[in-house]
DNA sequence: ATAGGTTTCCTGTATATACAGGTTTCGGCT
DNA sequence: AGCCGAAACCTGTATATACAGGAAACCTAT
């Protein structure tokens, strides 16, 4: 029977979600079959025009594709991220109702070398920062490389905190008052490193995310994200309100 | 009557036409009542359920707003205050103090291929589409690559415009009133026609922003703008007031 | 065996009908 | 006057029904 709790949503709003729970649940794997229209009314005991609104919606919202006289089936995901939004990457991976785990690589404290200290905009003389370098995956694939350096004065506990159960843009976000952010985005070749780290394939380029975030005038942190160009891009909508 | 021609189109599309030519042609201002669907259903001769399908996709697409009990009114009207980012090209190198050519590979109406249209949200039945592809220069150095799909239908004096004087996003920024814009950036190995446009060396990715306008709830124009990684990349700063 | 028509299943659209529940207006009663 | 309930509209949801048209499987005739 459908969905028992949530007994106050509208019927069509429970199909939906009698599909998204097989979709999270992996029961329906993408470029599957999902049940037709008429398939739905005789397990569900709706009419076909609820059943209809359910699976319309779903295609509206990038879950199906559905085809005229074929049939109905889940989508491939593309991943995407905000572009402009300094999100949490755990979020958006759960937001779209997939696993995240992630690999701490390393997380030590640094000595400065002057290619750093002069992104960081510190001078070199002076003191170390912490450093992490992260593995974020979802549903186990690798998603993200997080190469990042935090200033120790502007978040001194940053090198105790445990990576696995917050990430580094939570804990910033949470104990940072943030004034000032700046985007960069490009496209390389990977290194070494980070095409094993990502396990890529030859010949595919990265899409890299720099961001550096600033408190009171002084920079906090600087991050760089890679991403495989293959499963990842970012995108951005900007629409009249409402 | 409802639009004669397009008579191919489904009812509820007609509807959502008839709609949209009021708010083009100021018929109805923002927050004002647009018709009831019992008003529509005794003007247009149609059926509840597609006056309510109309107006319901014109709200989910931004344009209108609806109150259950109250009634169905046309949406606050968001000034290009908002759209900034649409920038044109010419006018960035400029104001970096260099100078600013192009080069025109081709300018003209081509029939629709079923991947276009997908992306165009087009029913790749009908009609034909402009298409550009300019090659833009700052110093006489390739910096992008532009290859645009315009609407035929939304901007029907844009194959005669001169892209030597005037470049298409300056044009359509001038002409077509913007509701929503959709970007997302990538990364990707160039193609051969791309790599030769902007003379790359071997073993570059190219940094690809694809730009999708829309103006009354249709799509005017996709554009892909092609960069070479080793020489671009996109930045954006915010800060916070509070 | 293959070409061509038929059947079957699917989505897409359109309609009439029904009831629920929110909001405003209006009128009557106290 | 002020309160209150009834009406009049509105959107939101749900169903049964109908037909069109695309796609694929199946079956038949050559």
């Amino acid at each position: 029977m459908i969905n028992t709790n949530n007994s106050i949503a509208p019927l069509y709003q429970k199909v939906k979600d009698y599909i998204l729970k097989k979709i999270e649940q992996g029961e329906l794997l993408p470029n599957s079959r999902v049940p037709s229209e008429n398939q739905l009314v005789a397990e569900l005991k709706v009419s076909r025009m609820t059943a209809n609104r359910a699976l319309k919606e779903l295609a509206y919202e990038g879950l199906l594709t559905r085809v005229a006289g074929v049939g109905t089936f889940v989508a491939e995901v593309q991943t995407k991220g905000h572009l402009v939004e300094v999100r949490n990457i755990a979020e958006e991976v759960r937001e779209r109702g997939h696993s995240y785990s992630n690999i701490v690589v390393s997380h030590e404290s640094v000595t400065l070398t002057s290619a750093v200290a002069n992104e960081m905009e510190l001078p070199n003389s002076v003191e170390s920062v912490y450093h992490s370098l992260i593995v974020h995956q979802e549903d186990g694939k690798m998603l993200q490389v997080e190469d990042r350096y935090v200033n120790a004065q502007a978040a001194p506990e940053y090198i105790s905190i445990d990576l696995k159960q917050t990430t580094p843009a939570a804990y910033l976000l949470a104990n940072v008052p943030l004034h000032k952010v700046e985007h960069t985005v490009r496209a390389a070749m990977p290194s070494a490193t980070i095409k094993t780290l990502l396990q890529m394939d030859d010949n595919v380029p990265c899409l890299i995310l720099d961001r550096r975030t600033w408190s009171s005038g002084k920079l906090v942190s600087v991050a760089h994200l890679y991403h495989s160009a293959q499963s990842f891009s970012l995108t951005e909508t900007i629409k009249r309100d409402s």
